[in-house]
DNA sequence: CCAATAGTGTCTGTGAGACAGTATAAG
DNA sequence: CTTATACTGTCTCACAGACACTATTGG
């Protein structure tokens, strides 16, 4: 390459095309929590996690689901923001909770060409949106079952379909507990896309414990019943009462209004207060 | 565009070319802590963290130091694999400590066309390296100053040069201590790099207190003041010696080797015990 | 002996784990 | 009264902060 006497000079004689080039994308895992039906009046509904799903309508993996995803148009917007046009496009909601979760870059995870993907989480209250959700997309709810052999397994489903991702944990090195992630043969979920399922649950699962995270995926009032089972679905275990209280008893302000049609003891509701 | 009756054929009608591109490259932050020249024999040396940055021999920011990065080769290598490949070009070292740090997209951030760039921390112990460096590349001690508006204050000195950054961190929302950080007028150091810095400093300041990433800085034998000492530049702050030796005490081993030559009394050599 | 660091003992307060107990709605 | 959840009191144990103390080298 020559050499220019300014960098203005430089600039204008720059071409871009000169250099290899690739397309990327940006997928959003969005997180949610959602009710199960309880079996009698008395009993609270169950809480599972859920995560949004779209089924592709062409080719690559034609008719399989994947993360809600799209081309970045480079000259135009960043990462984000074109996460954000993909999240308003599914859910038509904007003023989603999103952080930036990894970038994933294996050779060969897209079969056209080489597509670079920065993956986002993005967490809402499933109550914002159920039914502005895009006719192509589907809530899936979240089984994880980690295994002794360093196996997870996550099982979603929706009404009509269950979806099996088995991916397997190694270690990356030995002064983190960072794992590298490899899906065990997959062909259910389209691209990588298992591999950033995994990676965003446990993001959430971190970070769950030394944030107010949680309180993205949780309406404006709620019981600390609630809020509890919420954070046992992420945690994936039980918390004993008195412990949880103390944990969120400065996260959280209690309100004058009480829950009403329970078979039980009312609780009082709560809304989220900013340390 | 046109449908397609197998993935096959698909694949093979594709042409990336009709979708607009970028480029992208890998940055690394390479940070070690070097040893300060001590005032009298007595006194053991003191630790600064220390980063690795190399001059521009072109434009843009001709002239100027950034952090060692390069393209991505779209069709032969991983952005990891970019990342060693240039660590290796500037410090002839290959097992070197590497996590992704981020992927910085601003649109402005190359003023030659749009370029995206996922950053890499590194780690690694000074002693391993100090004489193979490449000549363009030097190691630069950090002084980080945290002000009360919310603004951060790095100095970079070599035994050259001094490079002033000035970041604003704002809160990017109200559940999770996340910032997003400015630049305030920076004309020092090239691209957005200065925000690359402060994001790895903040994500090492974390990460040493839940993993034994440290290990990586550390030669394989040490003694527990040096290791405390480390410990303390990266937190920017004092730690009581009871308190220290029980926090690392289940991560290092006693060898039977002894530290000489100091004007006090010698210290026992560990070395790193992985839990 | 002095200066400087190495290394330990122990008190205290905080906070999590655990369990038991009381409170209260709907049916 | 029963069921199921709401909510609290308190014991214990682990552990971090704090300070004081002893140990050991080179000069």
């Amino acid at each position: 390459m020559q050499k220019y006497k300014t960098e203005e000079e430089f600039l204008k004689a720059y071409n871009s095309k000169e250099f290899d080039q690739l397309s990327m994308t940006a997928d959003i895992l969005l997180i949610s929590v959602s009710d199960q039906e309880q079996a009698n009046y008395r009993k609270t509904s169950k809480k599972m996690m859920s995560i949004l799903l779209v089924k592709r309508d062409d080719y690559p993996y034609k008719e399989k689901w994947c993360l809600p995803g799209g081309f970045l148009d480079p000259n135009t917007e960043t990462l984000e923001e074109c996460a954000k046009r993909i999240l308003k496009k599914e859910t038509n909601l904007s003023n989603i909770y999103l952080e930036q979760l990894y970038t994933f870059d294996d050779l060969k995870r897209d079969p056209r060409t080489r597509v670079i993907s920065t993956a986002y989480m993005a967490l809402v209250d499933k109550k914002r949106l159920t039914d502005k959700i895009n006719s192509n997309a589907s809530w899936f709810d979240i089984l994880f079952l980690e295994e002794k052999n360093n196996t997870v397994k996550i099982t979603l489903t929706n009404d009509e379909t269950m979806i099996n991702l088995n991916i397997k944990k190694t270690l990356k090195e030995k002064t983190t507990d960072r794992y590298e992630f490899k899906s065990i043969k997959n062909h259910e979920i389209a691209f990588d896309h298992d591999i950033v399922i995994l990676s965003g649950l446990e993001r959430l699962k971190n970070k769950i414990s030394y944030t107010d995270i949680v309180f993205n995926m949780m309406p404006k009032y709620f019981t600390l019943g609630e809020l509890q089972q919420v954070y046992e679905v992420i945690l994936n275990k039980k918390l004993l009462d008195p412990a949880f209280r103390r944990i969120i008893a400065n996260k959280v302000e209690k309100t004058d209004q009480i829950q009403t049609g329970a078979g039980h003891r009312p609780s009082a509701l709560f809304k989220y207060k900013q340390k």
